[in-house]
DNA sequence: AATCCATATAGACAAATTACACATAGAGAG
DNA sequence: CTCTCTATGTGTAATTTGTCTATATGGATT
């Protein structure tokens, strides 16, 4: 998930790897991409790809996760025999889950703030010396 | 930590609160509090709401990501017994400590993008519409 | 027909993380 | 003597995360 800078020797992943946890963000990425039209688990996991999530995204956290939106009823789905292919699951955006989307703007908007605050104070303490 | 809306009926905390878990974006806070000057968990608190963070702050949750950070070597204490008032830990930014914030902005940077791109594809999304 | 790969969904689980409540203690004010 | 402010911590239950593994269908390749 944290591209910027490699493994160190022991194997273990970098530590800051904090901003935004793969299943919070993917929420309201999966509600906007059902904004746009209907489509099942698989076919939404090639498009979280454009919301920065990694090519090889685990399967199971996206199933998961939409498992869960449907839980809190922000999302629908029913079971989609048709010809070829094993059976799939689409899955649709509620109204609850539309305002769901709107509050989550909101929030990112906020939690940008926050960012740009850390940023503008960083480049201010580092951009004058050497 | 989620102002933008209340609570709702059963007292449970709202639902998106996930973009920036606090005491993961405390780290990066904390290392650029102390590389603009050394100081002790009390006054790091009351420095935290300049980011964003709530001013109840948990007090316990600041100091046990101090800890953490010393654990890591990213930050060194001693204690500062000093005339009047209980003694108190005075925090200081150690040279991986200045590294590891070097990094967080690169990390941040990169969050913040994708933020941009969600919030992008949102207000394009309902932009046009009523 | 046997094998392999892409599609498609899901469960299991250890480890990490969170929020919140609680514990401890010195010092000054009234 | 009690209250509040300063100051630093511990405990813990519940949630969340990442990862690994399981299952099944169908098309293409050999």
């Amino acid at each position: 998930m944290c591209d910027h800078h490699s493994r160190d020797k022991k194997g273990s992943v970098c530590r800051c790897g904090g901003g935004l946890p793969v299943e919070k963000f993917m929420q309201p990425c999966l509600l906007i991409l059902l904004k746009q039209h209907s489509s099942h688990g698989y076919d939404l996991i090639q498009q979280l790809a454009e919301f920065g999530f990694s090519e090889r995204l685990d399967p199971g956290s996206v199933y998961r996760t939409l498992r869960r939106l449907e839980d809190e009823g922000l999302v629908t789905s029913h079971w989609d025999v048709g010809e070829g292919g094993p059976a799939r699951r689409l899955y649709s955006l509620s109204d609850e889950g539309e305002e769901m989307l709107h509050a989550w703007a909101v929030h990112i908007r906020q939690q940008r703030k926050r960012m740009d605050v850390f940023l503008e104070r960083y480049q201010s303490l580092f951009s004058k010396e050497n």
